[in-house]
DNA sequence: CTTGCTCCTCTAGCGGCTAGAGATAGTAAC
DNA sequence: GTTACTATCTCTAGCCGCTAGAGGAGCAAG
């Protein structure tokens, strides 16, 4: 058994350590054992666990997301209809994230283009934003 | 002076009355004028900065920026440079993030595509996730 | 045996709200 | 005048996903 401290486990997984501490607080990590001086110690399958939070993490998916699907994890042989189900919705959400940040690039980049470097009296960025009725697209 | 209720704010505004209470608690709306009965009064000059912080937001400026803008705006002789630099800064953070996402959507998407909806054991979504070497871009 | 690092637990804070409790004000109908 | 109803008031606590800091203990090297 090679285990390993939480600090190896932050550098090996690239999670902080307070974070790690966090996720067996909010019980995405099971109960680890422990030295006799009370130190966590951390096996290979709690590093691949924790590797595999911080990836779903790094897409974007949500605690109680990555809570079902480490539950699928553990049964192989569950239907991964679950699993398909909860990316296709964070790909959902990502895109409609796209669409309405590119929305706003495009509002940001006309204010700062409109801006002529004078006086605030008559700054485009002031003054869009005083006034909604200047966007292109309202429905932001 | 055809002042309102904060419940009129709110529906002029499309800031949730809370919220409003909120900006004001924070400083972002000066202190208003009272009825005898405590409510607050919004005054046309009240609604127009409630229009402009509301607006911001919409385009992901945060309170501290907001904070500035507001300054900026109640001094129309000063130089519209730092509205500039704070509206190019937020552009700039808008497109690094789409960038992230958009890596990101397709890493899902290659997730989703691949799944056979089988058992999780072959599933490509919990595999990727369990291992981030299989990733295409490895920068996230 | 001391120095210096890592680790422990605990509590509080971040941003930007949101939700709820419990009290008061205002309004409309009877 | 009373009742019923809604809007508003203040205050505190909670949301997510951490992050920061206090105050203490374990442990290896010199």
């Amino acid at each position: 058994m090679t285990e390993v401290s939480i600090g190896e486990a932050a550098r090996h997984s690239g999670v902080k350590v307070p974070t790690i501490r966090y996720y067996e607080q909010i019980g995405l990590l099971p109960a680890l054992s422990r030295t006799d001086g009370n130190r966590r110690l951390y096996a290979a399958s709690d590093l691949r666990r924790l590797g595999f939070i911080r990836h779903a993490r790094e897409l974007g998916f949500d605690i109680e997301a990555i809570r079902t699907l480490l539950t699928l994890q553990d049964d192989t042989s569950q239907s991964c209809a679950s699993a398909n189900a909860i990316a296709k919705a964070r790909l959902t959400d990502v895109d409609l994230h796209i669409r309405s940040l590119t929305a706003l690039k495009a509002e940001l980049a006309r204010m700062v283009e409109g801006c002529r470097h004078g006086r605030i009296a008559e700054c485009r960025v002031i003054e869009v934003l005083a006034d909604h009725g200047e966007c292109a697209e309202p429905h932001h």
